[in-house]
DNA sequence: TTTTGATAACTTTTT
DNA sequence: GTTATCAAAA
């Protein structure tokens, strides 16, 4: 009964993928076919035919779409089994599953059980310690590039000594070297307690490995194993679920290769290429009908699609109506192009769109400030998903540093970064003195701050108020017992005065306050949903968490984000801006084919979001880090077979500052307490001048409270 | 020790 | 054009 019931929503080709239910299974989802629905059908299937939620792992790659089919799970689950309550399967994203398996053995290949999560700015602090260690120049030696290539090594399961051998046998001196930091970087973070994101693959790996007992009650426990996004897997995440799903084979993994755009970090497109050499009597099942896009939309995306070789054979097809073609228009350039999109969203929301089922789409993040000014010149609500994240704000990780200290006393690169945050006159010198002793030592940097005496040549001073943050760090370290993990965090920020800190800077000021109480509000809201109210568990879930996590659909306003993190998501109406050659595809990303084919499948992704119209925008003229460039429309609109646009109604409107505006602008520049109006923050008094001529900078309070620091040409000023 | 000015970098980034 | 980082000046 139940059955009937599940299937009964499902087309043909999804109620068979819905019914396999052991053994191999290929999905390949094309754009919009209904995935998740299959998935979450599929887990409830499973359910319903007597496999135990127990049984049942779903891996995906992001918090957000782990979060999503729970729900979604959960509301099925009400649905068909009303009244009772049915284990849901467990669902998670590759990382936070390996941090499940390594809290429980970790032990057995010799790490500590507390260990934290670095993240990558956490790492390339490690790594420039190793470069200066090693006397190698940051400059010829880019600390970004090294991370990367041990990043690449651990996704390929090398470890530091394999990639010794490696690299030795290989005869290339960048490779040398890397291996030489790769191992200091490793004992580094070994000695500091911690583990990056490849390690927690990469680990959980080598203790199934080395431990087949332990591998052995996952495969007996998780019998039946899926994984989302597979043509994302890398190879470490491969063998992972290879050897997790290898007892009884009840793999089903689920993947589009036209939607892979994470190559470049590591995903390997052969994963899901390759998975029916790789699995025999593997069953393959396309979804193929698209209930997503209008017929205009689809067939355009294909178009450009086809022109990819590096794929299996796929034809999408819609029963949606044929809808608006896909416009294109080519403008002047990005102030033109922001204009008109601005402009025509303006004339959407006008005609009763709201603006929540609104996306404006980018290669690179530096294309949406211009894209946020438009927008706020003509009022529209937006958000900007992406770029600066919550959690890497200055004031934010200084907060979290203290907290990470506390959890792990080994942890010497948060301990760094708090040490003379607030002002506490721990100079360079000071720092760099205890860090030589702790060298010499071959100890830690919260160890050698217990020898404070032992270490010569520091000042009295610098001693006296180390032993005082000494104290302090203890008293904290007491009060955890007592003290909810927000109840700490705010003890802290008012115990080391970090709020007087961040008031010395008058114009960051308010801002920085603002998201250390916003810091406080999400502590508090993970010690209300969470079961684990823990410091560690909390710190946990912050380092595996990112901004599109926070994302909502719900919310009324118009989505900005670049096309990596559209996948997945879908609007009714979408702007896809700046298809130029040199920016999609983008410069650094023409010189091999395999790279050509991935940008290829960004602009195919981004296509693929709209629902009801797209319109896709280029520009002539356009600034790139600082610098004109001209630009010709890509490679993709031909693909696209697009016919350019005439724009209609000029656009622009304001762009340019009238001469009247520019006649009040008084010949020697602005002068402080002086009265000045500005388009989007309103009436203001100047505080600060700085500068001269073309470089002449202001500090505005203005009228509704927000002080800001304006470089006059660009501002569009009108006095007062 | 702290502030400042010069210098280089800059594609995307689920965790 | 912006931002992070580092050496030199205050």
């Amino acid at each position: 009964m139940p059955n009937n019931k599940l299937l009964e929503h499902l087309n043909p080709k999804q109620q068979e993928a819905v019914e396999h239910i052991a053994g191999p299974l290929l999905i390949i989802a094309g754009a919009g076919s209904g995935k998740t629905r299959v998935i979450t059908y599929r887990l409830v299937y499973l359910l319903a035919n007597n496999v135990p939620g127990w049984n049942i792992l779903a891996v995906t790659f992001t918090n957000k779409a782990a979060e999503e089919m729970r729900v979604r799970v959960d509301k099925l689950l009400r649905e068909i089994f009303p009244g009772t309550y049915t284990a849901p399967p467990l669902l998670s994203t590759f990382h936070s599953f390996c941090v499940r398996v390594l809290r429980q053995d970790i032990e057995q290949i010799g790490f500590k059980r507390g260990f934290v999560i670095y993240d990558e700015n956490d790492s390339l602090s490690l790594i420039k310690q190793c470069l200066r260690e090693l006397n190698l120049d940051e400059k010829k030696t880019r600390p970004k590039e090294a991370l990367y290539i041990i990043d690449k090594a651990k996704d390929d399961l090398l470890d530091a000594e394999s990639y010794q051998i490696y690299a030795h046998t290989s005869h290339n001196d960048v490779r040398q070297i890397a291996a030489e930091i790769y191992r200091r970087y490793q004992k580094k973070l070994k000695d500091n307690n911690a583990l990056d994101f490849g390690d927690l693959i990469m680990l959980t790996v080598h203790l199934w490995r080395s431990c087949p007992e332990v591998l052995q009650r996952y495969q007996e426990r998780f019998r039946y194993v899926l994984v989302d996004e597979y043509q994302d897997t890398n190879h470490a995440q491969y063998i992972l679920t290879k050897m997790l799903t290898q007892k009884f084979q009840n793999i089903c993994v689920v993947g589009d290769e036209d939607q892979s755009i994470y190559m470049f970090r590591g995903a390997d497109i052969r994963n899901i290429l390759d998975f029916e050499k790789d699995n025999k009597n593997c069953k393959v099942i396309k979804l193929e009908q698209n209930y997503r896009s209008t017929r205009h939309i689809l067939e355009t995306a294909q178009k450009v699609i086809s022109h990819n070789k590096d794929r299996k054979s796929k034809e999408l097809w819609t029963a949606n109506k044929k809808g608006d073609p896909v416009d294109f228009y080519e403008v002047v350039n990005e102030i033109e192009e922001a204009s008109f999109v601005a402009g025509s969203i303006r004339r959407l929301v006008k005609e009763d769109v709201r603006p929540l089922e609104i996306a404006v789409f980018y290669r690179t993040n530096a294309q949406s400030r211009v894209m946020e000014d438009a927008l706020r010149r003509e009022q529209l609500p937006y958000m900007v998903i992406g770029g600066m994240r919550f959690y890497e704000r200055r004031e934010v990780k200084d907060i979290l540093a203290y907290l990470r200290v506390l959890v792990n006393p080994q942890d010497s690169v948060h301990l760094k970064r708090i040490i003379n945050v607030p002002n506490r006159g721990i100079g360079k010198t000071s720092l760099e003195m205890i860090e030589k002793y702790a060298a010499e030592q071959e100890i830690g940097l919260p160890e050698a701050l217990q020898q404070l005496d032992l270490i010569a040549g520091l000042q009295d001073r610098a001693k006296k108020n180390l032993r005082g943050f000494r104290q302090q760090l203890q008293n904290w370290s007491a009060a955890r017992i007592n003290l909810s993990t927000s109840e700490l965090a705010a003890k802290i920020i008012e115990e080391s005065h970090y709020i007087k800190e961040l008031e010395a800077d008058p114009q960051e000021a308010s801002e920085r306050i603002a998201n250390v109480k916003e810091l406080i509000s999400a502590i508090k809201e993970f010690e209300e949903q969470s079961k684990d109210k823990s410091l560690e568990t909390y710190l946990e879930q912050v380092a595996l968490i990112s901004d599109l996590d926070s994302w909502q659909q719900e919310k009324n306003y118009v989505t900005l984000m670049t096309l990596h993190l559209a996948k997945g998501l879908e609007f009714n109406y979408v702007f896809m801006t700046g298809l130029e050659e040199g920016l999609l595809p983008h410069a650094n990303s023409l010189a091999t084919q395999i790279e050509r084919e991935e940008e290829r499948r960004l602009c195919y992704v981004g296509m693929t979001r709209a629902k009801r119209r797209l319109v896709i925008t280029s520009a002539a003229e356009r600034r790139v880090n600082g610098v004109r460039r001209w630009n010709i429309p890509s490679r993709f609109i031909a693909e696209a077979e697009l016919i350019e646009r005439e724009i209609e109604k000029p656009f622009v409107e304001n762009t340019e500052m009238t001469p009247e505006a520019r006649h009040q602008i008084p010949e020697s520049g602005f002068k402080k307490n002086q009265r000045i109006g500005h388009e989007v923050f309103g009436a203001g008094r100047i505080i600060e001048v700085s500068g001269s001529g073309e470089d002449q900078k202001i500090i505005v309070d203005f009228n509704s409270g927000v002080r800001k620091k304006l470089l006059v040409k660009a501002a569009n000023l009108k006095v007062l």
